[in-house]
DNA sequence: TTCAATATTTAGATAAGACTAAAAATTTAT
DNA sequence: ATAAATTTTTAGTCTTATCTAAATATTGAA
């Protein structure tokens, strides 16, 4: 049974492998678990002996089967508990996280279960990030960029890309949520911005905004 | 901010303490969270340095005020839980110990004061233990042991004091649960126990669980 | 009241996970 | 292809929470 620090190093490494595609530089693990190289080092070779990653020195890890179901099994419950806290408690989008990070760690199977019933089988998270299943399998999603879209396509907002409370909190200003329609008119090239119809009002999106925010074509 | 280990100490020392009535030895201590004196004494001097405790060398250790409250604090959140556990999720009364064990260090404060909306705010438990409120307020209650219990008076269960799953299949079992009305029959001098009226059906009650079974009468 | 039994504390060690500083390997640039 | 820059690893230290073994204090029984 994988240690908290531990857990958190493997959804650190998944997260990077771009779900599991890339191997992951010692560094980069650093960096995102902020640490130094040194502790990633350490935490990499304990993974290595556990069987949880493949590891060659200087040549970055990769998940094994194990390390894989371990870090999707922490992501499911982070996103169900994410779930409860918005449809069940009050609160909102940006709030989640944190909790969510402690949450993530409990272990017991029939709480993850029940819960997983108790929501209703939720395949999404309140950020439109997929729930992994219970065997570890990742709904996949056609969405795209925001950035992608092109000209005088409609689309539907489904997910964002950053979900710090500081872009969570700018959607809400501007009443951009999952669900919203946004229909691209044009694109400044100068700025890479475009000009957008949300909720039947012309706007500009920003470069920055563009590119964190997924859609589906509708 | 306390760390998981000094909530868990604090925790038996209030339990130990009986309610913060009573001084508690360290040789208790180690024992309810089966480690040595040694690593008892250890988290008394952290505890006492924090100033969670009051200590003087051989005399054993009290909550501070600040202790106390971390405490209630964590044994609310459990009992809060538990709650949750059993009427949200479908867990039984014997099964939740375990995982409140790892819920109630769960460090926010919103997601507690949302719970317990949430469950309606509840004042006891599934085992009829008190839930204390928010500002560490234990709800007092005149239960009593049915041991207790004078000759052809008649009683409700509302709690236990052995919450151990086995002592609770064993309610289970014979079909005594929090709501019950037992009345006493009569005792028996030569090994404590008790002929009861349960659901209109006449049982024998031993000592052990006459001695663990909280009453009201009613 | 004195000494044996018991309880408590101290001293020193260990494991996990972090750190700094230095060494070694790899990558990049000329 | 070699030197410089960067990345990664190693070596040694720190903190938290634990342990064992030994020392000290308290309690209780004769």
């Amino acid at each position: 049974m994988a240690t908290l620090s531990e857990e958190n190093y493997l959804k650190a490494i998944f997260h990077l492998s771009k779900y599991d595609k890339t191997a992951v530089s010692t560094n980069a693990i650093a960096q995102k678990m902020e640490t130094k190289a040194s502790s990633a080092t350490d935490m990499i070779k304990k993974l290595f002996e556990k069987g949880l990653i493949d590891y060659q020195k200087y040549k970055g890890v990769k998940l094994t089967k194990n390390g894989r179901l371990a870090a999707v099994s922490v992501i499911r419950k982070h996103r169900l508990w994410e779930v409860f806290l918005v449809n069940k408690l009050r609160f909102s989008w940006d709030e989640v996280h944190e909790v969510a990070e402690q949450l993530e760690h409990i272990k017991s199977k029939k709480l993850t279960r029940e819960l997983d019933a108790f929501l209703e089988f939720p395949t999404e998270d309140p950020h439109g990030d997929p729930i992994p299943d219970a065997n570890g399998n990742m709904p996949s999603s056609q969405k795209l960029l925001l950035a992608k879209v092109k000209q005088l396509q409609r689309c539907i907002c489904v997910g964002v890309k950053d979900s710090t409370p500081k872009f969570l909190q700018y959607l809400d200003k501007h009443k951009i949520a999952l669900g919203t329609e946004i229909t691209v008119l044009s694109r400044e090239s100068y700025d890479e911005s475009m000009a957008v119809k949300i909720n039947n009002i012309q706007r500009s999106i920003s470069k920055e905004v563009a590119h964190n925010l997924f859609v589906k074509i509708s």
